[in-house]
DNA sequence: ATTTGTGAACATGTTCACAGCT
DNA sequence: AGCTGTGAACATGTTCACAAAT
């Protein structure tokens, strides 16, 4: 339906998704207008930045007013593909596949685990809180019928791309890949890598010396601050 | 030691990690020199990026030839802070803390789970694998005992800044974050976030339609621009 | 008076293309 | 010839600053 001018940069997804979760905050707090100041100090971005970043999917502010909370909220879920549950397999029942099952914010978000796949015999059968753990072997089938469009694929790395080429084969358009491997996938399927291990080399890159200040300093935090929470 | 000119890039930091891997694999495979292209081709990136990347961090190659692996390998690693162990704590012992607890890559690259702390008490005194789950209460203490810098920060998010707030103070200069609320810390202290909630957003918007592209096309791959969506 | 929306200025990251070394 | 190292060109993302709206 909505398709949007340019292309939208992957930050300001990122940070429209943390706008949402605020605008929820607010909503919850009672707030029926916000400006971009103050979202822009609760995400830790600069009020510029926020107009910005919504102005690229409309017109949703009121000058000298600001946004108004429910409605931008409701906007931002539409455009983000929240305005709907999705149902997500996850592959791959081990250690992390596991943590992924119980972790309360995928459903939160509309993010359902309606099937299980594993290729380990001994779990393939068991149920997980009521969902039952299918064979790779079926994972076309059980994909297709269920209209799975997303998948959390956690398997070792050796396996992580037969298995993505299956997933992208049986209909899956968006990979949330937890291997530490690039995976190849065709034009039209999205992935985002989860690189646990990159993440804490990162880490100790700047505690090493590498990087010449370990923390880009909170900006200002020198104006007055307003919102006294409660 | 290595104080680099200029302030190296998080995307430049990130690829090394990749090259990084690449190199290991090279090695094993028995490669004595690697090519800008050949590196560039393993990660997906280009060779011209390749090049930039590692000029940044001085003068490795021999024109004409290329890198020599190893050397290569043992310069990056102690670059990016990996030749020697990382003590890490791992705070938060539910879903999440346990599959960080086993997830292999970490020891492999040197970071090295010495302490878990909970707050709940039932968890308290437990062991996993012989490490012993201390209170938060002692959570200064370990730390300073074990000498730890990072932290794998697993608890829950309406707590998550508390616990940083204590680690930081306790000495702790790198958190990796998997509580969904951007943390405030002090300057020199160094924070990775792990937002799964978010990495699955980003993918329903590129689904719903909110890119104009699932998948900004793997560079070349040969002649084959235009990919078509399914 | 306040706050948005946005072009223009700026900063940062990526690609090009080629000189220079082996 | 082959391949690196790098300035320059380019592309992308962020911040500034101000006109327009209420």
């Amino acid at each position: 339906m909505s398709t949007f001018p340019r292309k939208i940069s992957d930050s300001t997804v990122r940070r429209s998704s943390l706008y949402l979760r605020v605008l929820e905050a607010l909503e919850l707090e009672g707030s029926d207008t916000v400006s971009s100041r103050v979202l822009a100090e609760r995400v830790g971005a600069t009020a510029a930045q926020v107009r910005k970043d919504l102005s690229l999917f409309g017109t949703f502010g009121t000058r000298g007013l600001g946004y108004e909370v429910t409605a931008l909220r409701e906007r931002l879920a539409e455009i983000l593909g929240l305005s709907h549950e999705w149902p997500v397999a996850l592959v791959g029942a081990g250690r992390i596949g596991s943590a992924l099952f119980e972790y309360p914010n995928f459903r939160e978000r509309g993010f359902q685990i309606v099937a299980i796949l594993d290729s380990d015999p001994r779990k393939v059968g068991q149920s997980w809180d009521g969902i039952e753990i299918h064979s790779t072997r079926e994972l076309e089938r059980t994909i297709e019928r269920l209209g799975v469009e997303i998948a959390l694929l956690a398997v070792p790395a050796s396996v992580a791309q037969g298995v993505a080429d299956h997933l992208v084969e049986s209909g899956v358009r968006g990979i949330l890949n937890f291997a530490p491997t690039r995976l190849r996938v065709p034009p039209g399927v999205a992935v985002n890598e989860v690189d646990l291990a990159l993440e804490l080399e990162t880490l100790s890159f700047v505690l090493e010396g590498g990087g010449r200040d370990g923390n880009p300093a909170p900006e200002d935090v020198a104006a007055g601050p307003e919102g006294e929470s409660r």
